[in-house]
DNA sequence: CGTGAAAAGTTGGCGATTCAACTAACTGCG
DNA sequence: CGCAGTTAGTTGAATCGCCAACTTTTCACG
């Protein structure tokens, strides 16, 4: 009755299964070890840099980052005890927050951004041909269009 | 200087950080809310299901897990209390011990592979073309070659 | 043999994630 | 207006993962 992968399915399946651990463990003890940071603490600072006056709404920030609202706040809470950011809140709305990139926080990411980025070309970018990696890409939009996920 | 990833590949590589987390989850939430196992248990179940008599040395199951030794010891712990696996101490080397599958925990992947291997049917297999799964799937082998993991 | 180094596994503490419950503020509608 | 329902965000407990320290056993080599 059950529609098993076949044997070459498999593999495939289970290569991907281990890319992601692997590779998501490796960036996030790279960035670790370099600059203390965590690729969640880095996607956080990477958001709040690209954003209009480095600052976004917690909900926002939580969803661009793909996080339970719960989840950030913790999250934000670390990252003011470590000074890379602070909450300020928001007089439009005085149920909300910003999240606001301080010096500190910018001056972490403009000293961690080269290396993280080193890190992935040597791990993924240029590791595969250019036809490769857009395939990489191109193949997880698809998946992501099909979960629903936003083009963020 | 920094050797920045241009348009493209940004967007590459944001899709590709974004399915392997929403995915991950997915599957992690498809199977906790059907099964009431984790992504992890799973795992362990499938392994111990493919070894000679249902049973592997705790190391050689945390290496075939991709997980540390004490992530296993901990895992294996809270499986044990589930009753899916039972620890049996090894006599040819009195330091180590074989998790070993119990009927319980046999019956458990039984009910569970099905719908899981459905997921990723749902979601991965049955959504890309033939073509974009198998590179999606060579190129994450690669991505694993050159990071020198075994081809487990 | 026997001693020092390496391997197998566990433990405890701490940081991170989840879940459910909670407060406070906004929105819409009769 | 006034209240019901929704949205923003936080909190605390429970679980999961990581790291470093530890015990026990095995191995290598003089």
């Amino acid at each position: 009755m059950t529609n098993w992968l076949d044997e070459e399915q498999q593999q495939h399946w289970r290569a991907w299964i281990a890319a992601n651990a692997l590779l998501t463990d490796a960036f996030s003890r790279d960035l670790q070890e370099a600059h203390g940071l965590t690729l969640a603490d880095y996607e956080i600072l990477v958001r709040l840099s690209e954003s209009a006056d480095r600052r976004m709404r917690m909900s926002d920030l939580a969803e661009a980052t793909l996080s339970s609202r719960s989840r950030l706040s913790h999250q934000i809470d670390r990252m003011e005890r470590a000074g890379f950011v602070e909450r300020v809140p928001c007089t439009d709305d005085k149920r909300g927050f910003f999240a606001v990139l301080t010096s500190t926080g910018w001056n972490k990411l403009v000293a961690a951004a080269p290396f993280h980025v080193g890190s992935v070309r040597d791990r993924i970018v240029d590791v595969l041909t250019p036809e490769e990696f857009a395939a990489l890409g191109r193949a997880s939009k698809r998946l992501l269009d099909h979960m629903g996920a936003d083009p963020a």
